[in-house]
DNA sequence: GTCAAATAGTTTGATAATCAAACGATATCG
DNA sequence: CGATATCGTTTGATTATCAAACTATTTGAC
């Protein structure tokens, strides 16, 4: 059993790192050069299609408000997000994309998909859903230890 | 066939996101609390077994071999790594963990083992090997998109 | 209705992470 | 020997991060 735990562990930690390193250098090589990986996820969590508030982006991102504030500032300042105070309630700011920002949106969401989807080829119906059972056991594994967390 | 394509970019989206998370929020509640997750990463690609100079692990990090040398002096300060410059080439620094950095390069590492421990129970061996394969294809792709990568 | 407390977000000061480029020390090769 | 290459360090700038102080607004208790 050892010798697959040790294989599995590395897979994901290779992949890991490889995602990482692979999206931020096709980020410093595309027309969006100053956008670092950071700012990708962040544009990522805004999202497309609902409004997020600051406090339920951050919360998303696991920083804090303050810290997502900063980030803020320099996506408003290159294009990519819009800030709106809210009329309900006037203390919440709804943070949206810009057209740019939805650009660079979909250019990210297929990098990933394209990712996903050369994995599953060569795979059959059936391996394809041991890998999603696989990957839900270990999603699973991890919210259960984020729950039993300190604090 | 894109369902599954969303579904499973969503798993590993969040799975990456918490592994980090938990990984951080453990550290900080560990005897460790003076190491970043970051710091974690360096100490890990140090790594028990061998001696490394400070060029392979940066590559193995993927960042510079200044932003190394700037990491390495707060694990050396803080005692986790030792120095040692070779005696056949005065221009190269190997890297090692002190004691401390091997303790907890092991609790780093069986934190990780028990995720895929916790991931494989409840499958067959089989699925295991599915699992394997679905990893195994992500990661082929992943190093050929490296490779592909302008410089 | 007013005022205290709670909430949402911003600002600030400190520290870590990062890169590129300049630099210093050493090795190699012609 | 001397030019060039290599290895690592230092430096200056930028980003990422947090905690804590702060501002503006809402809510709730009386």
């Amino acid at each position: 059993m050892d010798p697959k735990i040790n294989e599995i562990n590395g897979y994901l930690v290779s992949i890991f790192n490889d995602v990482l390193m692979i999206e931020e250098r096709t980020l410093q090589t595309s027309q969006f050069k100053d956008v670092s990986i950071k700012e990708m996820h962040t544009i990522d969590a805004i999202g497309m299609y609902q409004e997020h508030t600051t406090s339920e982006v951050a919360k998303k991102l696991g920083i804090t408000v303050g810290t997502l504030t900063v980030s803020v500032n320099n996506l408003v300042r290159k294009g990519y997000v819009n800030r709106v105070r809210s009329e309900k309630d006037r203390r919440v700011v709804k943070l949206a994309l810009t057209k740019k920002g939805r650009l660079l949106y979909r250019l990210h969401d297929k990098f990933h998909r394209d990712m996903v989807r050369e994995t599953l080829t060569e795979m059959s119906e059936e391996e394809a859903e041991v890998l999603m059972k696989g990957l839900l056991n270990l999603h699973s594994f991890l919210e259960r230890t984020k729950e039993q967390l300190p604090e």
